[in-house]
DNA sequence: CGGATGAATATTGTATTCAAAATCCACCGA
DNA sequence: TCGGTGGATTTTGAATACAATATTCATCCG
C-alpha cells in the first residue's frame, strides 16, 4: 500500500529505546499506546497492529500484548479473540459519564478531606492552590494534580486506587486547561479548598462534584473542538 | 522441601484443559487465580509462583503472564519489577471502602433507573424480584445480580463498565448470602424497587446506597468469621 | 560461633518460534 | 460484470528458548 515503506509504520511513531528499565517495558508500552489513543493519533475502530507497535519501539510483542490486555481493562481498546485489538469509539456521552463518576467518587474524598485533614495538609493544599492561581499556563497541569492528589490522600486505599485510574483512562488530561478553563478551575478550587478548611463534609463533596461534573462538559467540548468524537475517517479495519 | 512431590504444587490446584479454546487461555487464568486469591485459598503476601501455576493449568508462562497483570490492576495482587507477583492484604477497611465505592456508584444506576426504565423492564425486575423472596438458596446469587443487572441497564456505557469492575474485584460474591442475609437483601431490594416504580430518583439512591453500604458490613462480617483478614500465616515470601 | 562472600540454582522478563486461524487475492463460473 | 471458491499470505495466540536478575546455600574469615 505504501511503496517506500520498508519496515517503519508512519501511524506508529518510533521511540528511542529510553532508559530501557528491565522490567518495566509493558509499562512503557502502556504509555506510549494510551498516548496515541487519548491524543486522537490513533483513531477509534482502527485496529492495532502488534508487529507494527513492536518493530515501532523495538521490542517484541510480549510486552505489546501484555500492554493490550491492560488497555483493554481500561476500556480504551476492545480484544476479539482472535482478530487483535481496536481502538474503541469513545462518545461525548461516555465522557461525560466518566466525568460523573468521577464527581461521585472525588466528592466522596473531599467530603472525607473536610473531616480528616491536618493543618500540615491544609497549608500544602493552601500553598499549591495559591500558586494555581497565579501560575503562567506551563505546569497548570501539574499543579492541579498535586491540588487533588493532597485531597485524595485523606480517602481509604481503596477510593485512591480507584481515582487513579479514573484519572488515567481519559483524554482531557491532555488539553483540559486551554481557553479560559483555569480561571474556573481556580474560582472551583477555592470553593473545595474553603469548605474544606471550614470542615464542612457536605459542602467540600457538592463542591467536587460540581467542579468535577463542569470539568466534564469542558473536557467534552475541547474534545469535540478537536474533532475527537468524529467518526475514525480512514478505519481501515 | 517436599521430597514426594515431583512436578505438582498443592497450593494450586490442578484443573482439566476445559474447553481450552484458543483465544482465551489469558482470561481462564485469571478466573482461576482470582477465585484462588477471594476464597482465601492464596493467603496474602503468598508470593505466586508463574512456573508453579503454569503446570498447574497446563499451559505455557504467557497466558499466566497476563493474567497476573490483569489482577494487578484490579488491585488483588502486587506486581514488583522483577520479583514476582504476591497476594495484596485486603484489610477490613479495603472490603468497607470497596462497597461504599460500589455503593455511590450503583446509586447513580438506581437513580436514573427509577427515571427512565420502561414497563418490560419493570416488570422483569418485579418477577426477578419475586423469585428473589421465595427461592431456596440455590441460585440466589444468580438472582441477586439478574436483579442488579436489569437496573444496571439504565446507567450509560462507563458506568456499568465500572460496576462491572466493582462487581468482580472483592471477595463476597462467594459467601454473601450466608446466615439471614437473604433475609435482609430482600427487604432492601423490595425498598429499591418500590422507589423505581415510584420514579422517584432520590428514594432509589438512598435506597441502594443503603443496600451496598450493609452490605459490605455483611461481606466483612463474613470474611472475618472466615479467618481472611488474620495475617498470612505462612507467607513463605 | 556469627556474619559476609560468592558460586550454584531458580525465577523472572523478553525474545523467538511454531501452529492455528483469519485475511487477502487471483481465478472460476454464472 | 459480479459473486463465490480455494489456496497463499498475514496475523494472532501460545509455547519454547534465552538472558538478566534474584535467591539460596555452602564456605571462609573474623
Amino acid at each position: 500500500m505504501d511503496s517506500n515503506a520498508g519496515t517503519g509504520d508512519e501511524r506508529y511513531p518510533a521511540r528511542a529505546p529510553s532508559s530501557r528499565r528491565r522490567g518495566a517495558l509493558g509499562e512503557e508500552v502502556v504509555d506510549y499506546l494510551r498516548n496515541l489513543i487519548l491524543t486522537g493519533a490513533l483513531r477509534p475502530g482502527q485496529k492495532v497492529d502488534q508487529e507494527a507497535v513492536s518493530t515501532a519501539l523495538g521490542v517484541s510483542r510480549s510486552p505489546i500484548r501484555e500492554a493490550l490486555v491492560v488497555l483493554s481493562r481500561e476500556g480504551l481498546i476492545e480484544l476479539t479473540p482472535r482478530r487483535g485489538a481496536s481502538v474503541v469509539q469513545l462518545t461525548r456521552e461516555d465522557i461525560i459519564d466518566h466525568y460523573a463518576l468521577f464527581a461521585v467518587v472525588a466528592g466522596r474524598a473531599a467530603a472525607m478531606a473536610a473531616e480528616s485533614l491536618d493543618e500540615v495538609r491544609l497549608a500544602e493544599l493552601r500553598a499549591v492552590h495559591e500558586r494555581f492561581t497565579v501560575e503562567n499556563l506551563e505546569n497548570l497541569q501539574q499543579l492541579n494534580q498535586a491540588f487533588h492528589r493532597i485531597i485524595n490522600l485523606a480517602a481509604p486505599r481503596r477510593t485512591r486506587w480507584l481515582l487513579g485510574h479514573l484519572e488515567r483512562s481519559v483524554p482531557a488530561n491532555y488539553f483540559e486547561f486551554a481557553d479560559g478553563w483555569n480561571r474556573v478551575a481556580v474560582d472551583h478550587h477555592l470553593a473545595i479548598l474553603e469548605a474544606i478548611v471550614a470542615g464542612d463534609p457536605e459542602r467540600a463533596r457538592s463542591a467536587m462534584e460540581g467542579h468535577l461534573l463542569e470539568s466534564g462538559r469542558a473536557a467534552a467540548a475541547q474534545l469535540d473542538a478537536r474533532g475527537f468524537f468524529d467518526a475514525g475517517p480512514d478505519q481501515n479495519t
